[in-house]
DNA sequence: GATGAATGAGTATTCATTCAT
DNA sequence: TATGAATGAATACTCATTCAT
């Protein structure tokens, strides 16, 4: 009984805050709107007074992801090709994965398919996956061999297979970049043999 | 009249391979037996003659994997510690993903939370990622630096990243298995600059 | 900062425009009134401000209609039986049509179910259809033929069955009422044939 | 506990009445799905494998009245224009709701707004409200003058007027009918005073 | 080898309402 | 005169599962 405003902090922070930790430990779907609340002590409809959906609140976690993504897509797009165009896109992508970005990062490969669907503006190359893509076309030109293509991708998404290795660690986050950076440029710098 | 007997083939196969289809494109919650039925022609309650439940499903398609892996842990056990362990042990672990095992490992970076959760014997060592774990503890002793255990364990797990790089990119089985066993060796091979 | 009395004009009998409005074309129920005070540009809160809850509102829109209904009827019980009151009590019913009858009964029509539970006095009697079936029962005896009853009856809502006639027309209020009048007229003096 | 076919009777039909009976009582929105199945005492997941939706529930009680306005239409449409067709449109119209009509007409009253917004078919005109008003502009052109066209318009609604006036008064379908033709070729036969 | 009919427990979402500020 | 933050109870709908036939 008796509504209004109670709790001090910012409850849509704290939304936050407890939806990723679960959707990236449970799932998206296996976690419910109803875990979410009680383990923030709310009601279901206060989550809807600050997110108008499920949806949303994983939007409102990846959006600052997305522009950033984006940012460095827009960057690439307008570089020349240049040789060091890949080991600078390389460091950039795995500065995307510092602080919140690292959350985002860890949601996203626990959510694959959830990314896949997520189209917060308008068309198709508005969606994580559809920008990923275009930034692994700008490194490697549609005709490079195969594993060249697949080695500079994976030198792209090196933090996420760093990300799986550290499961169950309690490594840094620098011991984790750091790593990622390793591999990646190593992979960038091998020839096929 | 005359229900029964209709389908001659393997229809437990073939909701193995509808299943496993659709848990890996939309995931393992958000696809509804309903759907996997509906896809096949039959109906719900037809599955129910074929598997006891949906998680028995995913038994049904893991097991293979999932004893193959226990093989190998169980082999680099018995392995005296030697400076070729981890180069065996790395493609040994790449043998796991050719053929049905492919399915299997895409279905599992598709389905983390419910891989983990899945313990198809008795205890907490079974599940896939005690195994995993048990691995990656027998090629990386337990005081070796965090470095160079996330890079021998990033080993283990690069046809994982490879196949995250070949999204949309139809290359052929055998292009990834290489270029995933070119990283691998890289990785365990390269010490820390 | 500062706020507060914004809006001059007068906000409660905006409410009830908007809600009338939209109780009519999308029925009662289907109606909330985050889209009444959406349409406004005020918040759900300040409804509450103005109307203690949302039959209230429906009270407001309804309370002016079903005084003059009131007054007809007490007027109608008083009159001595004779010819013409049947004439001048269906030529009254039709006058409590017009102006903000009019908006009144269409609502009334869109929201029978409504209409019938709302009591805004104490008993049974005091409800809409209360009220109607006393005029009735004045104007037809109970031992009246039951052709007679209905016709009777039918010529006191003449201007129901044109209003539902006039939709998407957009007849002006005189010529319904004046087909309406016609038809109310025709009625009371046919004789069943 | 347990389930299985335990109804004997088409659970179909049973659903159907008890809906148009609340439906119609208490109004569309008014009416859970709970409350429908507690009173055939099953349960609401029943009445989803029975029927699709709330709305599938509404089509396949109004699709009948539907098919038989669509075939008088198609009728009218095809007739001549002479001076009975308004009086055989009128007798058809009328005939329309005998029987399971009658229920689909009160249902059509009480609901105005769920009807308006079911389009069972394709488009725009296979609404009940379009079909209504095609065959209103077949019977009287569009230079008719306004006063003629509300009247023939409310002679093809007058079972509808009827049937309000007959609230509580427990009058024969016969009666209504009986009475409604009267009004209907009355109002078509009244040349404006 | 399969189905038709059902269930219980759950899901996301919405609503009218409250009240401290 | 209003609003921001919340609530409790409801709603339509879905899911994995059951079992008699």
């Amino acid at each position: 009984m008796a509504a209004g405003q109670r709790r001090g902090a910012d409850t849509k922070a704290e939304i936050r805050r407890v939806a990723i930790e679960l959707f990236t430990e449970r799932g998206y779907e296996a976690t419910s709107l109803r875990e979410i609340a009680e383990r923030l002590g709310i009601t279901k409809a206060a989550l809807y007074y600050h997110y108008s959906s499920k949806e949303s609140i994983v939007l409102s976690i990846f959006q600052a992801h997305l522009d950033a993504l984006d940012e460095l897509v827009t960057w690439a797009r307008e570089q020349p090709p240049s040789p060091e165009l890949r080991a600078r896109a390389v460091d950039r992508m795995i500065d995307l994965s510092v602080g919140s970005g690292m959350a985002a990062m860890k949601f996203a490969m626990a959510n694959q398919h959830v990314v896949r669907e997520l189209h917060p503006g308008k068309g198709e190359r508005e969606s994580m996956f559809g920008k990923l893509t275009e930034l692994f076309d700008i490194l490697t030109g549609p005709d490079a061999p195969i594993e060249e293509t697949l080695r500079v991708r994976s030198a792209l998404l090196s933090v996420n297979i760093v990300l799986m290795a550290a499961r169950g660690l309690d490594a840094s986050e620098t011991a984790i970049t750091t790593v990622a950076r390793d591999i990646a440029h190593t992979l960038i710098n091998t020839k096929n043999p």
